[in-house]
DNA sequence: GAAGAAATTAACCCGTTGGATAAATACTGT
DNA sequence: ACAGTATTTATCCAACGGGTTAATTTCTTC
């Protein structure tokens, strides 16, 4: 017998793998939900056995898990670069609004994974250690916004953080996550170009708008003077 | 051999069969998703055997079809209910709030349902002629109130109808899909009574200050002195 | 009271799927 | 070069789950 095998058929690379399975398992869960994913497709994806991710990660369900809390680390570390803190108010929040808008357009599994989790009633999230202690500073980040602005006659209101944190991620979330049902029933495509330009300028106008009490659709037509009418539209 | 069985096991009973079991896949389906939800649990629910749901209203996927289409089939007919035309423009927006977040809160499997069938990407829904044909007057309901509202002086910007109607159910789904998340993140129960109310009073405040440029919070606090915030919370 | 249709049950089929076992292959230190 | 360990592969399997087949029971009607 030859000896053969003189080239390896694969390079040891435990990380590599362990991010490799990472990923295909958050686009297989994402696409599918928990119960539709295969762990089989997981391990096909990452180019790997299935037995790997049992020896890397876990089961089915720490692998879904690990790809859950990847996911808010992942947004909670953007969040922190955001520093809104020198900004004036009315800036501010715009850049909060827009920075989620296009954190959820830019990263679509993340809605896909919180509808799951959403549906499991946050089962695992629960059981996560690591989740809970990131609590977002980001909250009190708003807060301070929040203050700033009343203090300085910008906001008529001094809104709680939270509601309003989940407030702007709704308005978000929901065109982004429901736009398949929404388009249907519409009969309108609200994922092309215009239509995404338009809603963000609408979410910005409404919440600008209910903090500030003035119409923001005027700074936001004198900004934009070509597009014909953005959080307004002419009856 | 005694002839034995005079007192009949069942009752022959086909339209209360199916629905049964139509009932039984709402919660099915809602609790566990498409993927998730298992035949033999729906059969056992409805008090059925497993071959009667193919009997009655066809394989899974049918069944989950026809579940969806009631869904939207009943939120739809308790819209029309909704007749906003004789209430002057903001308060008629106010009802529209109260009566999504009313409905949402009263059938969390309308909610379950949206979104498994988006995590679906509405692959099912197309599929679904009736559900085409009932595009909402509703949109049409929305657009006269706010073109009165904004001919009366009330409203600042003629807003696109539709924007608003997702914005709206969007700050209501939101908060309800994802309050299982959003109450360990933010480590506070999310639907408590208390939490609820305040939530709609923000939503009330938000939208119709955006509408009418006024601060809702002053005539929210008129109407309940003793609540002592609503949107606003002295900082 | 018998025939035929409608509704219901029980049992089985068979591909799928998560997970396990054990062997093979690459790397590390000595 | 050898031993020991970490990583990867090739198979296997028991349970499950959707769907089907065929028999059984009730209702209708003539």
């Amino acid at each position: 017998m030859a000896k053969a095998k003189r080239t390896p058929k694969w390079q040891r690379d435990p990380e590599g793998m362990r991010l490799r399975i990472l990923e295909a398992a958050k686009q297989e869960f994402s696409a599918h939900g928990l119960a539709g994913a295969r762990v089989d497709r997981i391990a096909a994806k990452a180019g790997a056995n299935k037995r790997m991710l049992y020896y890397h990660v876990g089961n089915k369900d720490e692998l879904y898990l690990a790809v859950l809390e990847g996911a808010y680390d992942k947004i909670r570390s953007e969040e922190r670069g955001l520093d809104l803190e020198h900004l004036d108010p009315p800036e501010a929040i715009r850049r909060l609004i827009e920075f989620t808008w296009n954190y959820f357009l830019r990263n679509p599994e993340f809605l896909s994974l919180l509808q799951t989790e959403n549906l499991a009633r946050a089962k695992h999230l629960k059981k996560s250690t690591k989740v809970k202690s990131m609590h977002s500073p980001f909250v009190e980040m708003i807060r301070t916004v929040v203050r700033r602005g009343v203090d300085g006659g910008d906001f008529q209101v001094a809104v709680d953080p939270v509601q309003l944190y989940i407030s702007i991620a709704g308005l978000c979330f929901f065109y982004l996550s429901n736009s398949a049902t929404l388009s249907v029933i519409f009969g309108r495509d609200l994922l092309d170009k215009k239509a995404k330009d338009e809603r963000l300028a609408h979410m910005v106008g409404l919440v600008l708008a209910a903090l500030t009490g003035q119409s923001v659709a005027l700074f936001e037509i004198a900004k934009a003077p070509k597009s014909r009418s953005v959080v307004a539209q002419t009856v």
